[in-house]
DNA sequence: TGCATTATTGATAATAATTATCATTTTTAT
DNA sequence: ATAAAAATGATAATTATTATCAATAATGCA
């Protein structure tokens, strides 16, 4: 089986850490699910259905291992799960942010965003690291309401 | 004892609830810590000071109840533990964002807004409502990184 | 290719936060 | 004061996540 990017192989080499099949499967299923926001469990599940072997605790030590590593982001929208995405760290992922629906949970990813908004942004990360003295790594940032479907059957 | 903010009382008691010993305690909590993060916990621990018959059931349920009514707001810092902060909705509460220190945990608000800021976010919220059929209630903004300290012990 | 070393795994038990249950107590309107 | 209903507190039950540890698989080298 090919065993994953290589630049993420290298990576965990350099690190003495070892890519192994589960890690390898996890990856995957982030990668060929652009847009997921995945729960610990519904890793699990998809990676059970592939080999059948896999077992929870890898599943979340695997989840923390890719995030430390910068790979895949912690995400929490309020329904009690953490839950996971590639981050932008990783080719083909586009920066976004979150609309969230408090009724449903219905999370929506939108990417459209204009010059003037990425330069204010830049600018206000800038201002912010300076005056607290604050390595900025990345923002959450979630637009929180109601969503077409739960707004319709009000 | 009083019995709390007037408005609070009066929208319970439009909807059939009352206005009970343990929810102004809490209210009161939050009222008088302007700026915190509380999590259940130590919400539960300062009540039961004030009054060492309330119990932890009662802690969740009045800040799922609160958050309902849109008086407190859920937060989640990734540490595990579903915080709460009085909403704008509130007198004397600020709008504000956080930077979080994704080492130690560290929390700081922040309130200084540009009008351009202000302005462009007005703008985006619009545009993302209209485009996504989305009713906009608040936002949760997040700059994720290394505090002072934390950067300073490397 | 086979082997030794050691990171990783899976099964399982242990924690810890949150939720559900239900008899008892408060609140509120009369 | 009283009756009806909402709310409470003690406690048990769930549920997500972590820790443990013997067994397994990945890696570098002979
Ligand atoms: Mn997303
Ligand atoms: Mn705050
Ligand atoms: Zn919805
Ligand atoms: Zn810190």
């Amino acid at each position: 089986m090919r065993r994953g990017n290589p630049w993420i192989c290298k990576r965990m080499r350099e690190e003495g850490m070892r890519m192994t099949q589960a890690r390898a499967i996890i990856l995957n299923i982030f990668a060929g699910n652009q847009g997921e926001h995945f729960s610990a469990q519904e890793i699990f599940f998809i990676a059970h259905r592939i080999n059948p072997g896999i077992g929870f605790a890898t599943v979340y030590r695997t989840l923390d291992l890719l995030a430390q590593m910068g790979i895949i982001q912690k995400l929490e929208f309020g329904d009690g799960l953490t839950r996971y995405e590639m981050t932008e760290a990783m080719e083909n992922v586009p920066h976004h942010h979150h609309l969230v629906c408090t009724e449903c949970g219905k999370v929506i990813d939108y990417t459209e965003f204009t010059d003037e908004e990425k330069e204010l942004f830049a600018k206000v990360e800038k201002e912010l690291s300076e005056k607290y003295k604050f390595k900025i790594k990345n923002h959450i940032i979630q637009f929180c309401g109601i969503c077409n479907n739960c707004g319709e059957r009000r």
